[in-house]
DNA sequence: TCAAAAGTGTTCAGGGTACACCCATGG
DNA sequence: CCATGGGTGTACCCTGAACACTTTTGA
């Protein structure tokens, strides 16, 4: 390859992965303990340099997959953190990334050995480096989504309750909403699906389990 | 420093500016025609390596000043482009940005020395590299945020008329809108204020001229 | 006097919100 | 039989959309 550019700067670029997931019914972000300098024994999000044959979009997907043993995995990203000071360690320019997974599927044994810990949102220690803005950016930006697109799903398992659904919204947005009126929108959506499935774990009487199907799926009138 | 990441890749970070202007009552891009390879002799946008010692949204700002004579503008961040094959000349990781001015307040001779040009995005030509990515998802964003956030306010003088806000959000949204539901709604915005200024210039009756008022803004109320 | 843009209220419908009771079942 | 969560319909209000005529003034 022919080079064009001669006399600049050039930086390390990392990703850095905000993974949300419902754990124990909190909404959750993974977390794990530095066991390397700089800033070793903090907490901070999983990250990792973007190699020279890969896209910054693929590092995301090889972090998040290092970590989860997770492929196909929606992710979006947050934005890109480039101050001067970021990095205590070396002038860094790092890409956040947003990652919405069903713990459900992740490899624990897996995190254990990343000394990663699913830790709900309101317990968050103070992290590392610029991550704590990264977190609250990536948060951000699931909440506007919350209600125009279907990413809720994401978060749940393959069959649901309409009350995890509900309640799944109730965390993310903050506020408590009326059943029937959630239940009523809901299921203005066909992309939402009543199972025959009843999930008896949660009631005596048993609740419908519901499944979301990305065939039925319409960007302009889903709403919730 | 002490540097603790070694063995890993560095790769050139540069910025790219989508600059929007009202050019002659069409929303227009600052495209300029590139001087150099690669890709020279192409219509793209302007924008610059990140040096050494600036943050990457500093750089983004002086890109947007050497080109403009501006300082002190809004700039949006809209993406980072990162795939591997993305510059022909070399491995460019690229933040794309978003800015919005008023034409009025740019240096024209300053664009000439830099072969850029205010082209109406209806007309816009094929761009190299990405760029034309970074525009329409800066377009996107605009698009997006036009209703909840004074935004158009950056893209209009300092005083204006009802009736060229409107055209604004009519070129941005691409629609046509009622004329009293708009005056309706943009005066429940207490941050647009009434002077007693009169443009004559439009109609043999005379205009009255607005504000923008930033003291009387609120984030919670703002619709338009 | 006429052309051209400025300015001004009301009506109606649809969507969103508030609200309370019966059902099914396991223990 | 009772405690627990599941499931259902209606009334009202308010926001957003549709709609037409008068005013001013320079040429």
């Amino acid at each position: 390859m022919t080079t064009f550019y001669s006399d600049i700067a050039r930086f390390p670029v990392s990703v850095d992965c905000v993974i949300f997931g419902i754990n124990e019914g909190d909404l959750s972000v993974l977390l794990t303990k530095r066991a390397f300098e700089p800033e070793k024994g903090r907490w901070s999000l999983m990250g990792g340099f973007v190699a020279p044959d890969e896209g910054v979009d693929q590092a995301a997907k090889r972090v998040l997959h290092d970590l989860t043993g997770l492929t196909d995995i929606y992710m979006q990203q947050v934005g890109t953190f480039g101050s001067l000071d970021r990095d205590p360690g070396e002038r860094v320019v790092s890409v956040a990334y947003c990652a919405l997974i069903n713990v459900d599927q992740t490899d624990d044994s897996n995190l254990r050995s990343h000394n990663a810990v699913w830790t709900p949102l309101s317990a968050m220690p103070r992290l590392g480096f610029d991550h704590e803005e990264m977190v609250s950016r990536a948060l951000q930006m699931v909440k506007m989504k919350f209600s125009f697109e279907p990413v809720a799903f994401k978060l749940l398992p393959q069959f649901f309750t309409m009350t995890s659904l509900q309640q799944l919204y109730e965390t993310v947005q903050g506020n408590s909403i009326d059943k029937r009126n959630f239940r009523k929108r809901a299921l203005e959506n066909p992309c939402i699906e009543k199972t025959d499935l009843i999930d008896k774990t949660s009631s005596r009487r048993g609740a419908a389990l519901f499944r979301y199907n990305a065939t039925n799926f319409n960007p302009d009138t889903f709403r919730l």
